[in-house]
RNA sequence: AGGACUAUAGCUCAGUUGGUUAGAGCGCUACCUUGACAUGGUAGAGGUCGGCAGUUCGAAUCUGCCUAGUCCUACCA
């Protein structure tokens, strides 16, 4: 073994090696365990919070596959519709000044494919530095062949089942991307604007209350005014009650509209009084399908004025009018128009006020650009009667949320839900299958001669819809879409449902709600029920940064797993950090916080180290602030694994370890640790089983560091090193350091991965074993009768022993290097007992010249002291402890006892508490009183004696 | 507006059904190169568990209210 740990020179082998061999290729023998992975985009590169998912999934995923199931982990990329396009067109542009248009479908489609080609591998080579054991053979790709008949079969039986339908309603319209986009993907934050109060004059002579002949409407959006139907007030409002009926004549436009009374109008907002625009706000489009409104779309698809207006009825259908838009606003900008209009009201008096007002402006998502609701055609899904059996399936218990609190946000959303508009006016993604005839009638089927066909069509012209599905359409069939279906494989028999999604709760709405969706109506058991398309659904948190920022490019924040792995330069990070950047401006501010945080760049932690890290941070499934200690602190972790390793081999390698059958003598030490590892497989073992990697993380910790080598490392030295240890006595210590080492490594092994594997190899054949892998080597058990409580018990009475002579030496001063005398006072015949068989390992740990045990009566000469138990340990003083020193440390050891008794006795002197604990608590206390009083006496005693003197 | 979550040591976090002397890692202090390990060892300091009230013999843990923060959903034109 190397003399230090170097994660990168045992990292890259072993990957490499598992792969060739197929060890990631489920065994087909055992129980099915499967998962799919949350498919990132194909375009994409890997984050934390890639990194954070994966690891959970693989830890996992090895766990069962080391308990011998039959394990699938499926591997796959995601077109990434949007996402993928827009980085095509600006690469395009930027390389040869081009815009998609000018390339056209075809061209444009080939060089995303190109690009797809070119970085696609890029996820691909991340996800196997993580160690990721996912099965390579049976990688896909949201628009494979494969994939694209799965695509097909789906919207074609929904459309069959009613499910799908096409439609003219008010969507997300992006006037930067020219799509339509849904709800999801419309972010709302609060900006500044305003509100502009209008005077609308009444029409035909009537008046308001007070005499006016104007109403006052208060918008946010004077230039939709072009576009106004009515004008809404509240029934019950007495101020406009009497004009319900009535009409307004529109400013700047002529238009006479009525004046109707519905009680979605909020009396206490604004006036009162709404201008209502169906085509162009969510809400008046629902208003105006209660009145009967017409619906004028003023704007194109660039948000610009049209010139004419387009004039539909509340079905959606082009009617024909005379309406016009005033010449001087034809062809504005929506905010240069909105600027000409209140110009032109103010010029006419007819600008009540300007008022100060935040609103949520909504967003798309991707372009960052007001979204605009817009009237166009498209596909939709009717979710409501999908939502049902989805939300059934998590009330029963079919899917399980963990943790559980999720179910709430799954149901809220379910409830609620809104019909998903699935159809993009993009290029990328999968082409609607529905193709129109010249009058606009459309035909949905497989190709266009099965349509013809089946639609029995004959020889007349058919163009294919030009817009793209929803890339989230296609990803909601993800789970059973990669393992074959539409055909029922072999795959899909054994593998789905899959057992478990692991994924961050943003993306429970986009894309878990819609699997469960989907898989639900398409997938059915052989009985017919639906299939659900994983049991339980662990979401995890986000990863934020270490001041609980979300980590962005814009804000420079962001950790590359891979840079934790292989660590940075200082140069590299800045460079990658404020390079290509959309806000160029931002890139002086990153590069000073970067030199800031890490002057010198980042170690390379190693991959195990950053697993490790992530597992102990999944703590409660909430965001995750990640802090570059816990990282340090793992690595050295790895560290000291490493080490021990290192004295394990040098003492057993090329020894007798036992594993040739011959008898062995076990020290307590070694029957100790060996009881403390069956505790240690049955934690780790109930907290993976419930989720809890960080309490698994931790159990693996406090073993391995602070018993198997802070302790049982140290214990096993003083067997090793004596001369006169018997052959059983020496393999018994042996077997037990490298069984233990063994067991340990197996336990760990699907957290961390390479470490654990690089030192198996080398301590397999100590214990006998002869796999290839430690990854198909079998998981750890719990055994409860291996469990060794006296042997537990017993050491504490060393460790007790050792540690209070090391408190002394440690308050006192007293050099580490030299050997003090010890004498054991006041003890029982046990601890003689005790002390007789462990005597070699106080010596050795506690750095001992000498023990004595004093008989009963015997005095002891003025000593520091410890106690373990009644049973008093004594440092005599005698040329090497200050009386002071002794006094000032008894004193506080004192005032902590005394702290304690009086709070036992406060206690068991309330009758209430006496009268009504169960009488196991309370005789606990009283024990504990009695062993503090006792404590406290000695140590009184101890303080009179040091002052006498 | 509705909902969820969080508040424990200087920092990042554990703490299962109410009963511990409230724990870990990092950081901090002192001492130490001792034959796995200075990416180390030993010892130590540090917390009235956000606040107030309640339930209980007993509350970090249960209930209510309050404060601070994070997030989600829906929105006022």
């Amino acid at each position: 073994m190397d003399k230090t740990y170097n994660p990168h020179a045992i990292e890259q082998q072993w990957y490499q090696h598992w792969e060739e061999n197929s060890y990631f290729t489920p065994s087909g023998t055992g129980s099915p365990y499967s998962i799919v992975i949350p498919p990132p985009n194909v375009t994409g590169s890997l984050h934390m919070g890639h990194a954070f998912q994966d690891t959970i999934m693989d830890t996992l995923i090895r766990l069962k596959r080391m308990q011998q199931h039959d394990t699938l982990w499926q591997v796959g990329t995601d077109h990434a519709g949007i996402a993928t396009q827009m980085l095509v067109e600006r690469k395009v542009q930027a390389e040869e000044g081009l815009t998609r248009h000018d390339l056209g479908r075809d061209k444009f489609l080939d060089k995303v494919w190109e690009w797809k080609e070119e970085s696609g591998g890029n996820i691909t080579r991340q996800l196997r530095r993580l160690g990721a054991s996912v099965d390579w053979d049976r990688e896909r790709f949201t628009m494979d062949d494969g994939f694209y008949t799965a695509v097909q079969e789906a919207f074609i039986r929904l459309y069959e089942d009613g499910l799908i339908y096409r439609g003219k309603r008010l969507v997300n319209w992006d006037p930067k991307l020219h799509t339509a986009i849904s709800d999801l993907e419309v972010v709302s934050e609060d900006e500044a604007g305003h509100l502009w109060h209008m005077r609308y004059p009444l029409a035909d002579g009537a008046t308001t209350a007070n005499g006016d002949n104007y109403i006052v409407v208060a918008t946010t959006r004077p230039e939709t005014m072009l576009g106004d139907t009515a004008v809404a007030v509240h029934p019950e409002d007495e101020r406009y009650q009497h004009l319900v009926g009535q009409f307004i004549e529109l400013p700047l436009v002529g238009r006479r509209i009525p004046i109707i009374a519905d009680d979605y109008v909020d009396q206490e907002f604004g006036t009162g009084c709404v201008k209502i625009t169906p085509a162009h706000d969510f809400n008046d489009y629902a208003m105006g399908q209660r009145h009967g409104l017409t619906m004028i779309n003023v704007l194109d698809q660039d948000a610009a004025i049209l010139a004419t207006p387009e004039v539909y009825n509340t079905e959606g259908k082009s009617i024909e009018h005379s309406e016009t838009i005033p010449a001087a606003y034809q062809g504005l900008d929506r905010y240069a128009a909105r600027d000409g209009i209140v110009a032109d009201l103010q010029g006419l008096g007819q600008l009540e006020k300007i008022e100060d007002h935040t609103l949520k402006a909504p967003r798309g998502d991707r372009s960052g650009l007001v979204i605009e609701p817009l009237l166009t055609d498209q596909w939709f899904v009717s979710t409501k009667p999908l939502a049902e059996p989805a939300i059934a399936a998590v009330e029963d218990g079919r899917i399980e949320f963990v943790p559980k609190q999720w179910e709430n946000t799954y149901f809220a959303w379910m409830r609620d839900i809104q019909d998903w508009c699935i159809s993009r006016q993009l290029w990328w993604g999968h082409r609607i299958p529905a193709w129109y005839d010249d009058a606009g009638k459309f035909y949905v089927g497989r190709s266009e001669a099965d349509v013809r066909a089946k639609y029995n069509l004959g020889d007349i012209n058919l163009r294919q819809d030009e817009d793209v599905l929803d890339t989230w359409f296609s990803s909601g069939l993800w789970t059973f879409g990669t393992m074959g279906w539409p055909d029922m494989t072999e795959a899909l028999k054994r593998y789905h449902p899959t057992d478990v999604l692991v994924t961050g709760f943003d993306i429970i709405f986009f894309w878990v709600a819609r699997m469960i969706m989907m898989t639900m109506h398409l997938m059915k058991h052989e009985d017919g029920s639906d299939q659900v398309p994983f049991k339980t659904i662990y979401v995890t948190g986000l990863i934020r940064d270490e001041n609980g920022d979300k980590m962005s490019k814009s804000k420079g924040n962001v950790l590359d797993p891979l840079d934790l792995i292989d660590g940075i330069s200082l140069e590299d990070l800045l460079a990658k950090r404020t390079g290509n950047m959309m806000q160029p401006q931002l890139a002086k501010k990153i590069d000073k916080q970067t030199r800031k945080h890490f002057p010198e760049g980042m170690a390379a932690y190693g991959t195990d180290a950053l697993r490790f890290t992530l597992c102990s941070l999944a703590s409660t499934g909430r965001d995750i602030k990640f802090d570059l200690g816990r990282i340090e602190g793992n690595r050295n972790f790895c560290n000291k694994i490493w080490n021990a390793a290192s004295y394990v081999l040098m003492n057993c390698e090329d020894q007798d370890c036992g594993q040739h059958g011959d008898a062995v003598e076990l020290s307590l030490a070694d029957r100790w640790i060996l009881s403390r590892l069956q505790r240690t497989q049955q934690k780790v073992l109930s907290a993976l089983d419930s989720y809890r990697f960080d309490h698994a993380a931790e159990a693996l910790y406090s073993f391995i560091c602070n018993e198997y080598c802070a302790w049982y490392l140290e214990l096993s030295k003083p067997v090793l090193w004596d001369d006169n240890a018997s052959p059983e006595q020496l393999r018994g210590t042996r077997q037990t350091l490298v069984q233990v080492l063994e067991s340990a490594l197996r336990l760990a092994h699907p957290l961390m991965p390479y470490i654990t594997e690089e030192i198996w190899q080398k301590v397999k054949p100590l214990v006998g074993k002869t796999g290839p892998s430690i990854m198909l080597e079998a998981y750890p058990e719990f055994t409860a009768d291996m469990v060794d409580e006296q042997a537990e018990a017993d050491l504490n009475w060393v460790r007790d022993v050792i540690e209070g002579v090391r408190n002394i030496r440690g308050e006192m001063n007293i050099s580490p290097a030299k050997p003090i005398p010890l004498l054991f006072s006041k003890g029982q015949e046990s601890d003689q007992a005790k002390l007789e068989a462990n005597r070699s390992f106080l010596i050795k740990l506690a750095k001992l010249e000498s023990v004595t045990w004093l008989p009963a009566g015997e005095e002891a000469p003025l000593s520091a002291t410890a106690l373990v138990g009644q049973m008093e340990v004594l440092v005599p003083m005698a040329g090497l402890i200050d009386k002071d020193a002794e006094l000032a440390r008894l004193t506080k050891e004192l005032a902590k006892l005394n702290g304690e008794i009086k709070r036992f006795n406060g206690k068991l002197s309330n009758a209430k508490f006496v009268d009504n604990a169960p009488a196991e608590v309370v005789d606990k206390e009283r024990e504990k009183l009695a062993e503090a009083e006792a404590a406290a006496a000695t140590l009184q005693q101890q303080v009179a004696k040091i002052e006498a003197i």
